[in-house]
DNA sequence: TATAAATTATGCGAACTGTTACAAAATTAT
DNA sequence: ATAATTTTGTAACAGTTCGCATAATTTATA
């Protein structure tokens, strides 16, 4: 690998775009200033800009890294297990994790802060409304794989079923981010995951452990 | 009714506040400007100061303003309406057409704004989940009456049916400010009320309408 | 070693931010 | 009528915003 010409960066992108969804996971895209962000990302303002755009594009690509961490963690909980209602317990428990990472609790990056914006940056509708849609068609797969599995009734819509459960994401977002208690969102996941994958005799039979 | 003492007010409050929610609305508490609160409201902004205070003291009147009309629209759907699947049908329906009033879709006022907010300002936090408090103990109270009643399974846990209730309202939200169609959105309506509310033997017989 | 290329640092500036003083206007009470 | 009281409009304030021009620094290449 070629070391290019000029003087070497002395950051590394991927940890400041972390920092930078650090800085407007807390304020949001608008009070989140290019002052804060130099600050959080220890770079000033025009190394931001020479990095990365302006401030719509730093905030943009915050949001891909954060959807691209998303998607590899996906593919952890929801692809690889094979039991549905553990890989549900796995992702909403996952996500609970992260939306109660710090104190006070932010929620979901993008659920809480883009919708915002989606309206006055085409490009941060794109992007959420393009996370949206991916998020139900993954699940959408996954609930239809556990119906062909016999894991769930036949009648089954697994496309609807699957923006059940993202619609269960966008509210555990909500409510950490308000100040619900994660003990409480924690009983509702329990109850949640037992509606969207009702355990039935033959899995029972089978002894899917809750770990 | 007296009149009060000096020159009289030239606007109507209720009216004024209707226009910042609108306001508000569009870009989110911190991207919009007094001048453009005073463009939208017709007042100039020591008029809106005198008024109603600083600009957060205006965003939590707004969000009052928003939530005491919820409130009498609730009254009207979620408690007034006998049958379950109807009230919810109503409910969901009648937040979409709230959703969708502007073009584009700008979701809910509280659920698409306030959560960015909520983490930088305490009052704009403690509304929130006073919000979903409210919303919960509501449904959780329409649910356990309906179960009361033999409309639902005896072993129907209310509270958690509430809390997936109000989860399908705030990704209503989300998903028209991000752009996603109301036909699709009113699909997902209709098989979630049919997941939350099943049609049982006894409420067919009774032949339950769909108005 | 000299030159080109890229990044970093300092600092500036024009525009906008929320907020407040102040005087003019409009109404009620005396 | 005069005084008291409240709202309105103009204007201005101090602070912050984003973005950029410029110069200094560091590296690879010729």
């Amino acid at each position: 690998m070629r070391r290019s010409r000029g003087r070497p960066r002395q950051f590394d992108s991927e940890t400041v775009l972390d920092q930078a969804v650090a800085a407007f996971s807390v304020h949001g895209y608008s009070a989140t200033s290019l002052d804060e962000l130099a600050r959080a990302t220890g770079l000033n303002r025009p190394s931001l800009y020479n990095a990365f755009g302006d401030k719509e594009a730093l905030y943009l690509q915050a949001l891909e890294h954060f959807v691209s961490r998303l998607r590899t963690a996906l593919a952890d909980t929801v692809v690889a297990e094979a039991d549905l209602p553990t890989a549900l317990r796995k992702l909403f428990l996952g996500a609970l994790a992260v939306y109660f990472a710090e104190r006070p609790a932010l929620g979901c990056f993008v659920f809480c802060t883009a919708p915002v914006e989606a309206v006055a940056h085409p490009a941060v509708r794109a992007l959420t409304l393009g996370l949206v849609e991916e998020l139900d068609a993954l699940l959408g797969a996954r609930f239809a794989a556990a119906r062909d599995a016999g894991q769930l009734p036949a009648h089954t819509d697994p496309a609807q079923m699957a923006k059940l459960a993202q619609a269960t994401l966008h509210t555990l977002a909500i409510r950490a981010r308000a100040g619900e208690s994660r003990a409480s969102l924690e009983r509702f996941i329990e109850h949640t995951v037992a509606v969207l994958a009702p355990v039935t005799k033959a899995s029972r039979r089978r002894g899917t452990s809750r770990s």
